[in-house]
DNA sequence: CGGGGACCCAAGTTTACCTCA
DNA sequence: GGTGAGGTAAACTTGGGTCCC
């Protein structure tokens, strides 16, 4: 199934979202950081610094309410731009990041694994997408091959009667049956058929000949074709 | 070789904050 | 303007894997 992204480290994906501005929409890719007039909260390390450390959040929690951070768009364009290059960082990677961006090394890990998990999901989204349009495909090829087949039965039922000149008596008809392993239609006779009897169920093993035939250049085509038959 | 600690990650959950009807 | 619902993302918890001593 090809369904992956292009790059294993960028989604090319674009998705929409409802704007502030009512019914309308905007595309977001989600490798960008949203821009524009969007408000983003200032991260501040001061009001951090006391409420939160690293592996500690819990026991920081219990004493203060937790204070969410939101990570300012130059944080974010960094952060995503690290990511495109690299979905996981070294110790190093981090530390520096982490400088760079004035946040905790625990952050930018808490942010790399947040964001390694939105990937994956939005993958999963579009593999749910393709997989449904499959489905549907594949029901309908279905549908038509369910009356390819009564079509077939039909033919079974109702073979053509042929009244042998020699006799003047009605020929034992030959009959057609569908191979159980292969569903090909074959023509089967139940006593040994004189030439002019096998002139005309000729005519009636072409017919279900072209039909099959159409069956084996749909979906069936890739099924394997069984020795016996 | 097995035990224990440190570290990392994925998956799932909680929660603060935001937007919109 | 106030409010509740729903979405988003930062932060947390848990469990499993790996590495090193």
């Amino acid at each position: 199934m090809a369904v992956l992204p292009i790059s294993s480290s960028h989604l090319e994906l674009t998705i929409s979202l409802p704007s502030s501005g009512g019914s309308m929409v905007r595309d977001l890719d989600i490798n960008q950081v949203p821009s524009g007039e969007d408000e983003w909260i200032t991260a501040s390390m001061e009001d951090e610094e006391e409420s939160c450390n690293t592996h500690g959040g819990a026991a920081a929690a219990a004493a203060a309410p937790r204070k969410k951070l939101r990570l300012t768009k130059e944080q974010s364009r960094l952060l995503e731009e690290s990511f495109r290059q690299n979905h996981t960082l070294n110790p190093k990677q981090k530390e520096a990041l982490a400088l760079q961006l004035k946040l905790r090394p625990r952050q930018v890990e808490v942010w790399f694994q947040n964001r390694r998990a939105r990937s994956k999901l939005k993958q999963t989204e579009m593999e749910c997408e393709y997989l449904k349009r499959w489905f549907g495909s594949l029901t309908e090829q279905n549908r038509r091959l369910q009356r390819e087949v009564e079509e077939l039965r039909a033919m079974k039922v109702a073979p053509p009667t042929v009244i042998s000149p020699h006799s003047f008596e009605p020929l034992p008809a030959s009959t057609l049956t569908m191979c159980p392993s292969c569903e090909r239609v074959t023509t089967t006779t139940t006593t040994s058929l004189d030439k002019d009897s096998r002139k005309t169920t000729a005519a009636a093993t072409t017919a279900a000949t072209t039909l099959s035939s159409k069956v084996g250049t749909s979906a069936l085509q890739s099924r394997p074709s069984p020795a016996a038959c």
